[in-house]
Order: C-alpha cells, then sequence, then structure tokens
DNA sequence: ACCTGAATTTAGCACTGGCTAAACTTCTGT
DNA sequence: ACAGAAGTTTAGCCAGTGCTAAATTCAGGT
C-alpha cells in the first residue's frame, strides 16, 4: 500500500475513533434531556430525584450536571424548582426519541427480544448515523 | 400503574443507562485491545506510537491506558519494547473483531454505505448484546 | 564507537462524571 | 403554624482520560 494512501486511512479511522469517543458527554446530554422530556410528558414534571433514580446516579451528579446543560442551553431552571427544558432541549429530546423509537422497532422487527431490544436500543441509538437510521426505517417499512 | 411494577421498571430502566454508561471505560479497553491486535498481525509488532496515531491521542496519553491495560492483565509489555497482549488480551480482541465483522456487514447487507458502516460499526459494536448479534447473523445468514 | 533522531516514559496539569455528608428549602399533615 | 419529611444544593473528595513539556532510552548511520 503506498504511503499517502495509508496516513488517509489512518486519518479516517482515527477520525471514527475520536467521533465516537468524543461524543460520550453528548451521549450523556441525550440522556438527561430525553428522560425529562419523558418524565414532563408522563409526570407533568420533571424532579432531580425522578431523574437520579431513573439514570441510577445519584443526586449530587444530577445537580453537577443539571448545571452543565443549563449552560449548554438545553435546560431551564430555578433553585428547588422542578426541571425545565428550553426549546433547545425540547428540540434535542424529540429527535432523540424519534431515533430511540426507530431503533427499537428495528430490533424487534428484527426479531430480538423486547428486553434486549430496549437495552441495546438504548446504547445504539447515539452512534447510528442519518444514513444507517433510514435503512433502518426502510428496514421497518419494507417489514411490516 | 400499580407502585410495585412502577418500581420494576424503573430498576430496569437505570440498569439499562447504568450499563451503557459503566461500559465506556471497557469500551476503551476493547478499542485498544482489538487495535494493537489488527498491529501486530498486519505489521508484525504494535508500538505506541502507532495505537496514538490511529486512535487520534497523544502519546502519553497510550502510555497512561497501557499501564492500566497491564494492571487488567490484557496487556503485557516491558519498558520501551513494543505492546504485547495476554492471553486473555487476545481473547478478547478476537472477540471484538468477531463481533465488528458481524455488525458492519450487518449493516452493508441493511444497504448502509461503506463509509458509514464501517464508522457506525465502530461505535454500535460496543453496545450488542449477544441476543441482537445472533439476530444480525441470522440476517446475514437469509440474505446472501 | 558514538551521535542523532525517533520512540518512550515521566511529571504535572485540566476536565468530566461519579460519590458521600452536611446544609438548606419546600412541602405536608396534624 | 410549625415540625418533620422530602427534595435540593453545596462542599470536597476520587478515578479516568485527555493534554504538553521535559527527560530518558533505543537504534541506525557514519
Amino acid at each position: 500500500m503506498p504511503a499517502k494512501r495509508r496516513v488517509n486511512t489512518v486519518k479516517l479511522q482515527s477520525a471514527a475513533f475520536r467521533r465516537t469517543r468524543s461524543d460520550h458527554s453528548k451521549e450523556l446530554a441525550e440522556d438527561y434531556v430525553e428522560l425529562i422530556a419523558d418524565l414532563i410528558d408522563d409526570h407533568g414534571q420533571a424532579r432531580g430525584t425522578d431523574v437520579a433514580l431513573r439514570l441510577g446516579v445519584a443526586n449530587a451528579t444530577v445537580v453537577k450536571m443539571l448545571k452543565r446543560l443549563t449552560e449548554l442551553g438545553l435546560v431551564s431552571q430555578e433553585p428547588y424548582r422542578p426541571i425545565g427544558l428550553t426549546g433547545e432541549g425540547w428540540q434535542m429530546a424529540e429527535n432523540g426519541r424519534k431515533k430511540h423509537q426507530i431503533v427499537e422497532r428495528f430490533l424487534l422487527a428484527l426479531g430480538v427480544g423486547a428486553d434486549a431490544a430496549r437495552i441495546d436500543s438504548e446504547g445504539i441509538e447515539h452512534h447510528v448515523s442519518d444514513e444507517t437510521l433510514k435503512a433502518m426505517a426502510r428496514f421497518l417499512a419494507r417489514n411490516t
């Protein structure tokens, strides 16, 4: 393999790895925002305790993360009040829910059991490109 | 929904979230080990510089991580020598490569383009349960 | 044999995301 | 009305993963 070609391959590969890794904090943000949206829709409000319980982390961790999400313009909150989402936050939540739903329904259609489909879709959701998502949607449309 | 039922749901959900998150360090370990195995197979040896270049991180980061992987019993190395894998390391690498290959071939069979398939499989690989992997393999067997 | 350049390691820093314990608000039931 | 329960926040800790700069070791060519 010529040197130039190899360099390009390496660059592409490192980009792929770096991407999956730098996305970790974005993933976390998406998990929080999506969960908050669900809580608000299901219970009328989202409280820190609920988020902590659902995510399996300590209360203080949620507080710290919400501070970061507020700085990112996704969450809006006043002290000692339930958690709210900004417009941008709602948009991210909607997007995530759509993705999540397609992935989970896709796995079910593929023959994966309900439990595994739920768990795996949670993890996979954040690593699916638009192109792959479209392919999954096509599959769903064909197999219905 | 009865209280008991809801609690179980919450526990399941938090378990799913916690799992995807606590796996981050395991993911990283798998990426390193898989890459080292590839380098050894392709070039006869794996050097820190190559790993750093491929993963898109600094040299010192690789050194630190290799120390952790050595403590985990996955990597074996003497100072200033190329990187080796333990039996357990090779086993993990093999496992990862198998998974990776199935996921990537599955995405291709689904109609995803080569570039997206490569990048997405990199990210998805670590979040696919055995059950889902089997479903993908079944799909591949049917559509060949 | 030895010098130089490449590779590796060490040292020290920053940030993220986790935790516990303690302090502080808010809500609720009597 | 207010005491206690429930929820939130603050403070301070730790581990993991990244970085740069400087020191060290190794290997090749003269």
